[in-house]
DNA sequence: GAATTAATTAAACGTTCGTTTTATTAATTT
DNA sequence: AAATTAATAAAACGAACGTTTAATTAATTC
């Protein structure tokens, strides 16, 4: 046999992308092999070298797709005004949301970065590094109007995105909790981390130094 | 040739795991290989079944090994006076002390449990849990005596175990700041994240209350 | 110093891997 | 309807994998 009745390349790179996420996310890439993918797609191994040269661009193929998707992401969830707590609401909610919408092909591009050559591992670094420099920035501005208290802004960076990534490992939906009550919790957590002054606490900061100036 | 001058069953044991926990945390289990191990530790690969029965029982034996040790530092650290700001800060302290000086093992705990077979999965797990709950009765402890602010321990114990353990991610000694340093930084966040009453802070919001009173 | 045990090498086993080559059929274009 | 291009199957490649078996030497015990 050769072409199948009906096959079409669009619809089978698609369903390649999407097994190799699952796969990989549950199996590891090492462990992932071209004729398991290539069963799971429902074709044999070699048409899949139709799609991608080799089993390493395929990955590094995801992990791009995936970058670039959180980046157009955020730019379409930044709030258009420059409030820093604003923004770091913003970033906060979107992150989470899209990583639990995503949580196989985020495992992907966290744990399979030692997979990938020299070349692939650093144009994925750059656009991780890019999206983290957001949340640093935002740290910095809001340190420097005073409403935000950040001891250092790179560690606390890492801190947040360790921690609000984090959720992914324990989050299953349809549990207990929705995306938007996991997302609160973790906007309080990360509030009082920063010594957010938001406008309630504000006005007590506000009150307190009244009372005392009297 | 066959036995080699010099050979000790211990020695070269400990030299296994050695090489295993830092080759595994730097391909990945998978991408291991039983030569490669051996070419490391200056063996043929034949050697190292004396030691371990398979590859996944090296594996297995490696993260145990590991979780066995955190929980026995633990049990050293811990403060024998049961205030749970204090147990919180002694938790934070040993936990990024530990994982910083266990990288390579801390990585190889954390990221191939895929690769462990069911009953092995089951036992490392079951060490995993027992620690984190630890933290989670120390949370509790300390939102029932009004000391901390925890709106949900499951969660807030989840986030602080991810933050803290994702220093290993990018903290590399040698470099602008010291175990101890970054240490403190995470308690203060930590300590704000937990809205804990320091004795600092309790002065001072007993202080608005007088202000207040008047 | 002979017998035994511990530690290791060397070679081989069958299996599976990523990838390539070649042939074949479906769909599209002319 | 013939020619061309797209999508796939089938088979094969050498290399590498985890593991086993058998032989060999060092160290220890008796």
């Amino acid at each position: 046999m050769a072409r199948t009745a009906g096959s079409d390349g669009g619809r089978t790179e698609a369903a390649i992308r999407d097994a190799a996420v699952q796969l990989i996310a549950r199996h590891g890439y090492e462990a992932v092999t071209m004729r398991q993918l290539a069963a799971e797609v429902g074709v044999q191994a070699a048409a899949l070298y139709r799609y991608f040269p080799n089993k390493e661009d395929l990955l590094h193929s995801l992990m791009r797709e995936h970058m670039e998707e959180l980046a157009t992401t955020w730019e379409n969830a930044r709030p258009a005004n420059d409030d820093p707590v604003a923004r770091l609401t913003s970033f906060v909610a979107n992150h989470i949301r899209f990583h639990v919408e995503r949580r196989h092909a985020t495992h992907v591009s966290n744990m399979e970065l030692r997979s990938l050559s020299r070349d692939n591992l650093t144009s994925i670094l750059k656009l991780r590094t890019a999206y983290e420099k957001e949340l640093r920035t935002i740290l910095r501005d809001g340190a420097d109007a005073g409403l935000l208290e950040v001891d250092d802004t790179g560690l606390t960076a890492m801190a947040i995105i360790q921690m609000i990534t984090g959720v992914i490992v324990w989050f299953r939906p349809d549990e207990r909790l929705s995306v938007d009550e996991v997302t609160a919790t973790y906007l309080a957590m990360t509030m009082r981390l920063t010594g957010a002054k938001t406008n309630a606490e504000d006005r007590h900061v506000r009150q307190d130094a009244e009372l005392r100036a009297r």
